[in-house]
DNA sequence: GGGGACTTTTAGGCTCGCCTAAACTTTATC
DNA sequence: GATAAAGTTTAGGCGAGCCTAAAAGTCCCC
């Protein structure tokens, strides 16, 4: 299971999740492909994946494509399960539009606990059995939301 | 009210933070009193504060005490506010021990959206209701924590 | 099989945020 | 009022993560 720490950094477990699911929608992944996901050029890639290749995370040979080692796989599968609960918890539970949702889950996966994630994840599988039919706080929410998206107060910048 | 985007960075977030803490249980606030506060040196605390000087956010004379200025002011509240909410949040929703949920407040406050806080404030106030009396999905979950809190699941390390 | 297009790497540079060591200022003490 | 202690700043350095420019490798096509 869950080993040593590894102490990655956000950038690395980008990296990492990016390349997850780059191989999940083609066959060879090429340092091209993980700068554009990224969003970086490509020498700050080349460097990121050396990184990566150090710790034994990713196997990489010169001017070829990039793959995920067992152990990069199992890191990265665990850091897109961390984005993919955020995401949902920000879409289902607070409302939120997808784009947000998205941008938030991002900008959030980095920074949450495993102790809290965990939390969550329960509380996410509370709350779904609660919206069929069930009255109460979650609808009087549901209600609050659709109310403000009609009359939308002013807003200042997007952090 | 809040005007152009600052764009602040996590770390000055954090000092414009402290420095609002710090002056509201002493007199005067110094340099080493912020550096403790933060967990830095000295000089990273000196650098830091220059920064924030040259913003207009404190005003600071050599060797003397840091101040906020009234803008400073404005954004450590709001920072504080942000760190707020989602400390509550943690505790009152997801139900997690205060040091957990103070943590994770400090882990993700920079990242998170205006938008996203907004939504949170609107749902912790739909929660805070629910508690009182009615049945429903929050006390299956509530229900849930505390068993699994009498039978803890292995856990990884804490991120 | 030579050239051009594309990819990847190397080299060098930048900012941010932190550090230590050492110089300097202020404050307290005798 | 000298001096020690504490606080602050200056100077210099380091790693992370990004960049651009240019060199090196790969691929394709006529």
């Amino acid at each position: 299971m869950s080993s040593r720490p590894l102490n990655l950094t956000a950038s690395q477990e980008d990296y990492l999740e990016a390349i997850l699911r780059l191989s999940r929608t083609q066959r060879v992944v090429r340092v091209r492909d993980i700068a554009n996901a990224v969003g970086v050029t490509a020498p700050s890639a080349t460097g990121a994946i050396g990184q990566l290749k150090q710790r034994g995370l990713v196997s990489h040979e010169k001017y070829e494509d990039v793959l995920l080692t067992e152990e990069g796989e199992t890191v990265a599968v665990e850091v897109h399960r961390r984005h993919e609960e955020l995401r949902t918890f920000f879409e289902e539970v607070l409302l939120l539009d997808p784009e947000t949702a998205e941008a938030e889950a991002c900008a959030l996966e980095h920074s949450i606990s495993r102790r809290t994630l965990a939390r969550l994840e329960t509380f996410l599988g509370s709350i779904h059995d609660c919206g069929r039919g069930r009255p109460g706080c979650i609808r009087n929410f549901r209600e609050t939301v659709e109310l403000e998206a009609e009359a939308p107060a002013p807003r200042g910048d997007e952090g």
